[in-house]
DNA sequence: CTTGGCACTCCGCACGCACGAGTGCCAAGC
DNA sequence: GCTTGGCACTCGTGCGTGCGGAGTGCCAAG
């Protein structure tokens, strides 16, 4: 074996032990761990190059070593192929998956399941509306000025939203406004609908000229601010434990962040340009605090042109493999399942 | 003052320090930081006292005393007037609430509300549907035989569920349906909106009994086991960090439970029979692992018959008055903000 | 019943020490 | 030129010890 293929073995060894102990890692417990092939004093060696290279550190001097964010990432890049699920994990999955009779429910069962398998704090957003086409719109008068409107897509998802309309709603204006708006609306995309919506100002009955477009733009403005696939849930906050026992550095920001949606799109963040798996390590997230964590995160959904995110957050010191192949798969499977749906 | 009278003193001082400082409190501490107008003696006999009523105990000899699950009980019971909110208060609260525009926002808002006016854990359950009537009622075919069902209630609530039909629908049958089921279902509450539903399945038209019947039965399954009022927000998750440093033992266990919502509407339990405040401290809960957290809950919702539940978990160790005081308060408002709509 | 005094207990902390893991370097061997 | 065993050196960790302080319980006097 060439020298430097050793010395990628050494870091792949380091990586490995590390993540299963913990704990920094020394030559000797190298050796005796893995079939290196060669004694300790020489993989001493290949570690002081691979720390002159910055792939692994010392936490003090006479201590073992420990991968740096550049290891992981080097790792990662070259040194990781993702296991593939088992036939048995498979079973699982797409049973758990399966079970579900609900938008809400796949959400759901996703966040769970992907906490379950890489027992990490799990994220999945909303998948997006932008390919659905509206089916139906419901306007339902909940009192004379406010009125709720619900909007069915395509994909089964349904929309509500309650407008204010600075009018006093008729029932018989409201009947009318039903038909022209479904009749105006329905089959296009929803981003197209809000524009199709707004056409229908023009062509109002005579009389009621105002009122129309006064209503038509409420709900133009509702639906082109729809806010709903922005929506994300969370799981396994439980798995925070594998953080590591120091509450204030690493578990609070974790816990604040999960807390704010914004912040958890961000830290998902580019992963949603492709159905790739990415992996964000430490500091090469965009949140400060958060610079000891790692992001495995990919994007889903039916096309490519209406992405998804989901993935996992954890320590920096994860499973990385395990972590990818279990978000690859189940970005798969819940694919599928929104597709047929 | 009567030596019961400063008894009970001393143990309000206690609580009141010890909430604030997490520390054990002792005799000496205790007269420089309250006027009780007697020396450090006279209260370490009454502390004595106290500790035989089994009020409070020293973790060990020769450090002050904290107060036990019952000292807590006798102080919540006895010892506490609710703190009004202050206007201030009250107009935050107020304001903070009615910017919400949508069922799922007054939730959430809701929600961080609470756990930003206490410093904890909150937790709030959706309203809940029983004494809604139902508005509409939308079929959409996702496949031949799979039917979306949408139910518009009249608080503005929409309830959605996918049905597995194992007959073909079609186009015709749907419409059909639509407008009986609509005709059936309309201005019936929720819970007799079933029942209503069922009868449908007598009076089919001639030739299609068997497909009807079936369909029918699917919608009355469907919405007999509606489950979305059991669902759960929670919040403020970084506020456990005041649970004390101790992750295993105090924080995980909390982080599993509120992952659970069953478990978490266990734990708010009785308190929905009430638009009272309730208090559970300690051992008293249904939850072993969470001996050492207290449950500040309340009933709120629009009347009597309809109640859901809201309110925060915490340590043992916190601050009751003013929790009970935010419960309530966000409780009130969030009533009568759902009475509006 | 209250109060000051006093002896006693025990926790927490700092100090010091020895141990062990791990390293870096060197000289010898392949 | 790599590899290897040996060896001295460095630190971090764990453990026993000793001390100070906070807090108590009890007692005798007011």
């Amino acid at each position: 074996m060439a020298v430097e293929d050793r010395k990628l073995a050494v870091l792949r060894a380091i990586v490995e032990d590390y993540v299963a102990t913990q704990e920094p890692v020394g030559s000797k417990a190298l050796v005796e761990r893995h079939q290196l092939g060669v004694s300790s004093a020489t993989v001493r060696n290949d570690m002081a190059a691979l720390e002159d290279e910055g792939l692994i550190a010392q936490p003090h001097t006479s201590a073992g070593r420990i991968p740096t964010d550049k290891g992981y990432r080097f790792f990662v890049d070259r040194l990781t192929t993702l296991k593939a699920m088992s036939a048995a994990e498979k079973r699982a999955i797409s049973s758990f998956l399966e079970g579900a009779h609900d938008l809400d429910d796949v959400v759901q069962r996703s966040v769970r399941l992907l906490a379950q398998l890489t027992q990490q704090v799990a994220i999945v957003q909303y998948p997006t509306l932008a390919r659905s086409t509206v089916r139906h719109i419901e306007l339902v008068a909940l009192s004379t000025t406010r009125l709720l409107v619900v909007l069915i897509l395509s994909t089964g998802r349904v929309e509500q939203r309650v407008v204010e309309v600075p009018v006093e709603l008729s029932d018989e204006l409201l009947a009318d406004l039903r038909v022209r708006v479904n009749t105006a609306a329905a089959g296009e995309r929803i981003s197209e609908a809000a524009g199709a919506l707004g056409a229908l100002a023009d062509q109002v009955p005579p009389g009621t000229s105002s009122t129309y477009t006064v209503i038509v733009a409420s709900l133009v403005e509702a639906m082109s601010n729809h806010r709903s696939d922005e929506r994300v849930v969370v799981g396994g906050t439980a798995n925070l434990a594998r953080f590591g026992d120091n509450f204030e550095q690493s578990i609070k920001p974790m816990l604040e962040a999960l807390e704010e949606h914004v912040v958890l799109l961000k830290l998902l963040g580019e992963a949603t340009s492709s159905q790739h798996v990415t992996v964000r390590i430490g500091h090469e997230g965009p949140i400060d605090q958060l610079s000891s964590t790692s992001v495995v995160a990919t994007g889903y959904g039916a096309s490519d042109d209406a992405l998804s995110v989901l993935g996992v957050v954890g320590p920096t010191r994860m499973d990385y493999p395990g972590s990818m192949a279990a978000v690859r798969a189940v970005a798969r499977y819940v694919s599928t399942i929104l597709d047929e749906a």
